[in-house]
DNA sequence: AGCAAGCCTGAGAGCGCTGTCAGTCCCGAC
DNA sequence: GTCGGGACTGACAGCGCTCTCAGGCTTGCT
């Protein structure tokens, strides 16, 4: 019983506390003139609680600015009431932050319907198996949504056995059945990106491709390959260059295919950032853009309207996409059943100028 | 003593143990042949603990693969080994999705040699009061960092009063002497931007300001206007216009500007984004960047690289700001003293092409 | 050898909350 | 008038962990 001595400290100065710390279920109790038990139920879905209790206890949190005790109630329900959202360590050769912003956007939206607290993992990339996983294993999470990560992510293998709800964004490097994924549809996203570059009579078509380890960078390889197969020119090898998803990357490739393929007239590149690399290097070499060369990028993230010309691109829908992710990874904690196969988002050709 | 009915339900299908949950303190004391407190005393800090308990304890960790629970410890110790990460919706008008990106990289930085968790607010803007501060009133959180806001965000009234450990990046809007903060020399930024463009003979400097109610608009305005005056030119109310931060706000600022003041030779732009705004309308008025107009932004956060011509501008410290807030975060959260004052970074000019 | 002084260790009491279980109370029905 | 039953309610047992308290045991000193 004891409600704890209701001795009065110095006129609470602030905000919260001062007094022995924030108001407990048992002083919304007493206030309420009803036993702790029926305050809990009263906060807690409320069923077969009286009206009049339920006033009560309602209008004594509301005196007593009650807020629940999130640890002491996970210790009990095993529940945490917060989903991690695992992003790789943002380094140099990252997808581009509007990526990152992106997704953390779409993942806010999804959760502000819900109680539901974000926590943000950094996967730091010489952590390895460490904290992170070790974070996840710990039940500190109701689920996790993981982004963006390279080949050989100990994540995957981790997480597919299932014991923690997870959603990726992006497909998995090494897919396995048991992974539920959403992604954009890279490889088509790529073929309609150099289709446009073949109906508009494009006869040298090369590509700056992502890196062999991301997924992305391959499906959209992937995709530029299938548009030219389907066009009946197959690609030459000289006309790849793989960059690293970052400006310089992107510039260096572009040299490096300015070389090797000097009759060049159309490039694709797997993103935005990349392609403006590529835009700078073009001027340098006296080649306008687009008349003398088309150049496509992929994302529509922010960069391409910042660029001269303006890119063509291919919209990656991130925040749709994410947002998606989330509502598959509340309906999986919810203890529904794991989608069929991933959810595909459509990739949509975005016109501009440069190509 | 009881370690729990091992009573076996459906086959777990949980990550970790099939047994009955993750392994507790207990099973871990039981495996070392210790007592609880003592392989309690083992994981923290492991003062007054003998070498032979400390390996045993150490051993059995690692064979079960124990991740303390953390509810259950921050139920009792009232700390809950996280951090929150206030950020304001990233709408339309934010500063630029880079600086989103360069703030969680380095609070990750430097959260990653301890053991603190970030916990992600994204404080809505209808919120208003709402859920992000009674979050961080409850308790959960041991500290947070705030960025970006504008004007009448009820945050700084609500943290002033120093209940909960806080530090803001960027200067608050209206200042309170109890608020912590660090910032980047928004005003001295402006300045010397302003100042090259005096010394390289550009006679009729304009600008295109923030938004009025964020204070690195304000601060940089009064930038431009101080190195101005310092020159002996007091600025003329037309040769200011407002942006928001976009690169589409940039561009119609520019508009009004050329409009208002024709003979215009130089614009320095509050930000990198809305600078490449300008740079289009320049362009498209015929007018040559940098012979003509020369054009300076803030930030080089990215964009500034992928604008054509590159952007002269002022390096925006963020990552290493960020970093010294979660440094000034923690000492505060163990109890250090609160800093006499801000905290200001220098703001560096970087010097490229298009002025 | 005897005693104080450490050094380690184990027992135990909660932290605030939920959920089970056993009532209590008030009905209408018999 | 009594009884069965539904609607609510309160007591209580932990969830897993930390931390205070008392020891028990080894040392160091006299």
């Amino acid at each position: 019983m004891s409600p704890r001595p209701t001795a009065a400290p110095p006129p609470g100065p602030r905000i919260r506390s001062a007094r022995s710390g924030p108001p407990t279920l048992e002083e919304v109790a007493f206030a309420a003139g009803v036993s702790r038990s029926t305050a809990s139920r009263a906060i807690n879905g409320g069923a077969k609680v009286s009206p009049r209790a339920q006033a009560a206890v309602d209008d004594a949190i509301a005196r007593l600015g009650y807020a629940p005790n999130r640890a002491a109630r996970s210790l009990v329900t095993r529940r945490t009431d917060s989903i991690a959202l695992v992003v790789p360590e943002p380094d140099e050769r990252i997808l581009a932050d509007p990526f990152l912003a992106g997704t953390i956007r779409g993942v806010g939206n999804a959760l502000a319907a819900t109680e539901l607290q974000l926590v943000l993992l950094i996967a730091r990339p010489g952590d390895g198996q460490g904290r992170t996983l070790r974070y996840l294993a710990g039940g500190h999470v109701d689920g996790a949504i993981v982004v963006s990560h390279h080949r050989g992510d100990a994540l995957e293998a981790a997480l597919a056995g299932g014991g923690l709800p997870a959603v990726f964004v992006g497909r998995p490097f090494r897919y396995r059945a048991e992974l539920v994924y959403v992604d954009v549809d890279n490889v088509e996203g790529a073929r309609i990106a150099t289709r446009r570059l073949i109906d508009a009579g494009r006869r040298r078509i090369v590509t700056i491709a992502g890196p062999k380890d991301m997924s992305p960078g391959l499906d959209r390889l992937a995709g530029w390959q299938l548009a030219l197969v389907e066009a009946g020119a197959g690609p030459r090898r000289s006309a790849v260059a793989h960059g690293d998803f970052t400006l310089a990357g992107g510039a260096a490739a572009m040299e490096r295919l300015l070389a090797a393929t000097p009759d060049l007239d159309a490039v694709f590149a797997a993103s935005d950032l990349m392609a403006a690399g590529a835009l700078g290097v073009l001027e340098a070499a006296g080649r306008r853009v687009p008349e003398d060369v088309a150049v496509i990028g992929f994302d529509d993230l922010g960069v391409a309207t910042t660029t001269r010309p303006p890119l063509t691109t291919v919209r990656n829908p991130v925040e749709a996409m994410v947002r998606d992710a989330a509502g598959i990874l509340l309906s999986l904690i919810a203890g529904g059943e794991r989608p069929p196969g991933p959810r595909i988002h459509d990739a949509e050709l975005v016109g501009r100028e440069s190509g």
